[in-house]
RNA sequence: CGGGGUGUGGCGCAGUUGGUAGCGCGCCUGGUUUGGGACCAGGAGGUCGAAGGUUCGAGUCCUUUCACCCCGACCA
């Protein structure tokens, strides 16, 4: 491809105030270019990058046995009716009808679509396993898309389906961590594998693939001595014991003028904070009840797993009325002990729920319900008894993780994922089921991965640029050579493109900067902040004994070679996996 | 959805107490240049986000509305 013919122009001051690397680089070399927000254009440049990852991403899914299908981008609404999924989907279903009034959702992910082909053909044990993927444009509603290519609300996604029995099952996601790891290996990304909470999609257990990176909007936690890697929605730690030897001690209400925080607490009564209970009202407007979630006064609530524990998928915090006239309790003062069992004036029931650190402290100390009153020597299962009992504590940096070595915290991008969805959908989907070996219906067992395709490419330019440009990684680069001329002489032309013929034979893509109008210190700006990994210049300088000059993009210094060894360099380190230049 | 901000040629911006739009880059033409974003001369391109209002007159004042940016909430 030469310069001058290629659509797309580099810019100096196009997107300069973008705050984000990869979505100003990518912007400004003219690999994609805004729509509106959360919405891009990609370029010629820019397709071809998303190509090449798409390439490497087949190959890898191809090897593990999954089989590419493509299915509709409207997918009828009664398939998301069918489980429940268009009200509690966590993110907007986008949705249109057709002139005849059909309704359809724009796919966001396909889950129902997966399971609505495989029930088509009345499948059977002989069938089971089968894993199908498709690249396909996703659309979310996201309430604000920001930071490029990070987080937008149209991007292709990479999203397969793995059917199974149960017992199959951990093959198939194993197969599809190892696969995944190989992707990004091959991009030139260094993921971390975190175990992440399944949210609205269902399943037991899930994990997301992260490349660690300051623009990242996940948070995890490492034990870096054991490998240890989980989302803080969902990181587990090691809870001490603190006071477990002393005698329980008679509960006793006293008066308490304090404010309403944990440290007026703490002070008032000179006591440590982990003697305290934390007590947080919450209401759940999916179910409609209150839930009461307490802990040590030195841990924080994790309302991921509190609504795990608590299957409160729509919680908020309870106002100052419904504490007050409802519970006839007072902010800074709740109490598990005596609190109402259900609001009085709603009816709404209280469900409490409690943190296992309850379990490591004697003779606690918190609020009474009443204001400026509290409880001291307050004891589990002799005072009060949760209704629900569980892990509800959030991690923090430096604890100890459940293998015992100190967390570490991370922020990443969230490139990739995969789910176990178990028996999720084939639950609640009429016929998602198979003809076991003894003819009775089973349902199936499924898993889900994906794959962001565009946010894989702002990761890697994230992962690989410096302060002039992108420094692609030689397997997505969409061009392997920038060759570019310096002033117009003939010979200088002559040589050029017969170089330019030269490497294309020996099947080496090459951007050949062809302009005669532009000197020589743009044409460097260019091929630096276009990211190419060989940049290879012909001038009567370089001519005057037969050779060219060829620098890699991350190199200080650049070297003369002939032709012949030109070639030899940079095929060499040509990649192997089918890709082609999808524009000539 | 809450808080803050911005909308003026393709991009980045200026525009005074209201008087009918300008600069830099880019683009086109000609010339001089040519190893890290050159220079000279000429040229094209804007109903100033949209609608309504005040006024003799609105980019500028008022009302409404839309879009976009940043922070938060939300979020495979």
């Amino acid at each position: 491809m030469k310069v001058s013919q290629l659509f797309g122009r580099t810019s100096k001051t196009e997107g300069i105030d973008y705050k984000i690397p990869s979505h100003r680089l990518l912007t400004q070399a003219g690999y994609i270019r805004e729509s509106t927000a959360g919405r891009y254009y990609l370029l010629p440049l820019g397709l071809s990058v998303h190509h090449k990852i798409e390439a490497v991403v087949r190959k890898h899914m191809n090897a593990a046995g999954a089989q590419e299908v493509v299915m509709p981008v409207l997918h009828p609404l009664e398939l998301w009716k069918e489980t429940n999924r268009t009200t509690t989907t966590g993110f907007e279903l986008m949705k249109i009808t057709d002139r005849r009034g059909a309704e359809f959702a724009l796919g966001g992910t396909a889950e129902e679509m997966a399971v609505d082909l495989v029930r088509k053909f009345n499948i059977s044990y002989k069938d089971l396993p089968f894993n199908i993927y498709q690249f396909s444009m996703k659309f979310r509603d996201e309430m604000r898309a920001r930071g490029g290519l990070l987080r937008v609300r149209e991007f292709v996604m990479k999203d397969a389906y793995s059917f199974s029995t149960e017992s199959q099952f951990k093959e198939i996601y194993q197969k599809m961590w190892d696969a995944y790891k190989a992707i990004f290996e091959e991009l030139g990304l260094k993921v971390d594998v975190v175990a992440a909470d399944n949210g609205y999609i269902g399943g037991e257990y899930c994990h997301e693939f992260v490349v660690e990176s300051d623009q990242g909007e996940s948070r995890y936690f490492i034990d870096e001595s054991s490998g240890y890697a989980a989302h803080e929605d969902v990181a587990t730690f090691k809870v001490d014991e603190k006071n477990l030897g002393e005698e329980m001690r008679e509960m006793e209400e006293v008066d308490a003028v304090r404010g309403n925080t944990m440290e007026d607490g703490a002070k008032l009564h000179n006591m440590p904070l982990w003697q305290q209970t934390k007590d947080v009202l919450y209401f759940d407007e999916a179910t409609k009840r209150y839930i009461l979630a307490i802990i040590r006064g030195d841990f924080d609530v994790n309302e991921t797993k509190l609504m795990q524990a608590a299957g409160a998928w729509d919680l908020r915090a309870a106002t100052t009325e419904e504490i007050c006239e409802d519970l006839h309790s007072e902010p800074g003062f709740i109490s598990p002990i005596n609190i109402v069992k259900k609001g009085t004036k709603s009816g709404y029931e209280v469900v409490i729920v409690g943190d296992k650190s309850l379990r490591t402290v004697r003779n606690m100390y918190g609020g009474a319900n009443k204001k400026h009153r509290d409880i001291l020597n307050i004891n589990i299962d002799r005072d009060y008894k949760p209704d629900i009992e569980a892990d509800i504590a959030l991690a923090q940096p430096g604890f100890s993780g459940p293998d015992g070595g100190p967390l570490v915290e991370r922020r990443g991008i969230e490139v990739g994922n995969i789910f176990q969805l178990g028996y999720h959908y084939s639950n609640l989907m009429a016929d998602a089921d198979y003809t076991d070996d003894s003819g009775q219906r089973q349902k199936y067992y499924m898993g889900c991965y994906g794959i962001g395709i565009g946010r894989t490419m702002a990761a890697i330019v994230e992962a690989h640029h410096d302060d002039k440009g992108i420094m692609w990684p030689d397997n997505v680069s969409p061009y392997s050579v920038y060759l570019a001329t310096i002033g117009e002489a003939e010979n200088v032309r002559q040589a050029a493109d017969g170089l330019y013929q030269a490497l294309t034979e020996a099947g080496v893509l090459v951007l050949y900067d062809d302009r005669t109008e532009v000197r020589a210190g743009e044409k460097f700006a260019d091929a630096d902040l276009l990211g190419i990994p060989y940049r290879v210049v012909v001038s009567e300088k370089t001519l005057a004994n037969q050779q060219f000059e060829i620098k890699g993009r991350g190199d200080a210094d650049a070297r003369l070679l002939g032709q012949q060894d030109i070639i030899e360099m940079v095929t060499s380190k040509q990649n192997n996996s089918a890709i082609m230049d999808f524009r000539s």
